[in-house]
DNA sequence: ACCTGAACACCGTTCAAGT
DNA sequence: ACCTGAACACCGTTCAAGT
């Protein structure tokens, strides 16, 4: 039995099967707990028989995000333009929910692979095929930015609220009065009525903005805009 | 001479001296080389005295962004809402390109300061004064990200082109073929002719966006959105 | 030729010994 | 009581010694 295991750990490492198992790590330890003397033991191999397969750490991140990417949802043939951009956008989204250390990774990237390129060649292509103008396109990619991954960088991470409902009522009256508007906006996140802001609905906030980005992509395209024709 | 030198360094440290000097090492050597030990070294001092002002290198790049902030010009008193908001946010991209670590330092936060609350909160109170509703307010900011901050996240980053323009020229006939949609849109970027993409006008870029932004925001104030009442 | 243990040059931070 | 050197528990990666 403890042979049986020995053999599975043994088995032949391979590129994909380190990458894997860093995904897999860095999905249920967290990010921070994914090093190169970590992910070794976890294939119950020495540190750098890893080498073999990644050049460095930084390709081994590069690696996980192309593990990422082959799970967004392919484009639907038949759909225009803008639902079409909306499912896919919001299929790369439901992908980071579930790696949740995947958005970090993504932009400490400073080269994109040659996945990453396909899949945001295939999104500037949706835009051409919807007939959107080479200038065009070109800005509106810049202004998705970080959302043709599907997250948005938030202001500050919802921070985790104290568990004592007590000291939350306090540290509330104290946000009211030093930061009254944050506390207004805070309350405004659910109608529940409850007094302490309880985060917000990341969805609906993604949503709202990824709507609002693609009417006024929508609004320009109409009008025929260009860099240098706008008022 | 040198006796002088020394006495400056042995100047009684304090908190402001740590945060600006960590600031000066960041804009001058990378964020990268900002280590506790390099900053002390930095500073004539032995790391471990650089815990008596600061709790440990989380806070001190908390504080680092404190001092980031406070160079954001406060808003214009007079202007209207879309106008204020516009300047006081490229007044804040101004700061954040003199000190390019910056945007990654404010991502990498996960509570926000005093001093980072007093800004969101004066950012939430020009929406407010500006008429808009509390609901709506909220979904603005959500909707703004990074924005406030003056950064976008951007796809990549700009990756530098080899010196070797006809290297360039081979490298851009390869992503022609593969990536035909992004090597349209490299083009686009610029309209001096040439056939390798040199980057972006990212000044351009951010304020197309920020402008379709804020004109999707006075829209939906003007129509009386609300997150319920939506069709 | 392949594999790998030890070592290198770093981290942030703890802790106990020295003044 | 204050200050600080040494040490701890990590990193990613190099390199030379062993098979």
């Amino acid at each position: 039995m403890v042979q049986q295991v020995d053999d599975t750990r043994r088995a032949p490492l391979n590129r994909d099967r380190v990458l894997r198992a860093a995904v897999a790590l860095a999905d249920e330890a967290g990010i921070d707990t994914l090093s190169m003397r970590n992910l070794a033991q976890e294939l119950g191999v020495v540190p750098m028989a890893l080498y073999k397969h990644v050049a460095n750490k930084e390709q081994l991140l590069d690696g996980m995000v192309d593990v990422i990417v082959g799970e967004i949802e392919p484009p639907a043939g038949d759909a225009d333009w803008r639902t079409a951009i909306r499912q896919r956008i919001l299929s790369a989204r439901r992908v980071l929910l579930r790696h949740p250390w995947a958005s970090r990774v993504i932009e400490s990237r400073s080269q994109p692979t040659l996945v990453v390129l396909d899949y945001l060649n295939s999104i500037v292509g949706m835009f051409r095929a919807g007939g959107f103008s080479v200038d065009l396109t070109h800005h509106v990619m810049h202004a998705l930015g970080s959302r043709v991954w599907g997250f948005t960088q938030e202001l500050f991470p919802t921070s985790p609220l104290p568990a004592d409902p007590e000291l939350q009522a306090v540290m509330f009256r104290e946000m009211a009065g030093r930061y009254p508007h944050i506390a207004e906006i805070a309350v405004a996140a659910h109608d529940e009525g409850s007094v302490v802001g309880r985060g917000c609905d990341d969805q609906f906030e993604f949503e709202f903005a990824l709507d609002l980005l693609l009417d006024g992509f929508e609004k320009r395209h109409q009008q025929g805009w260009t860099s240098t024709n706008q008022s």
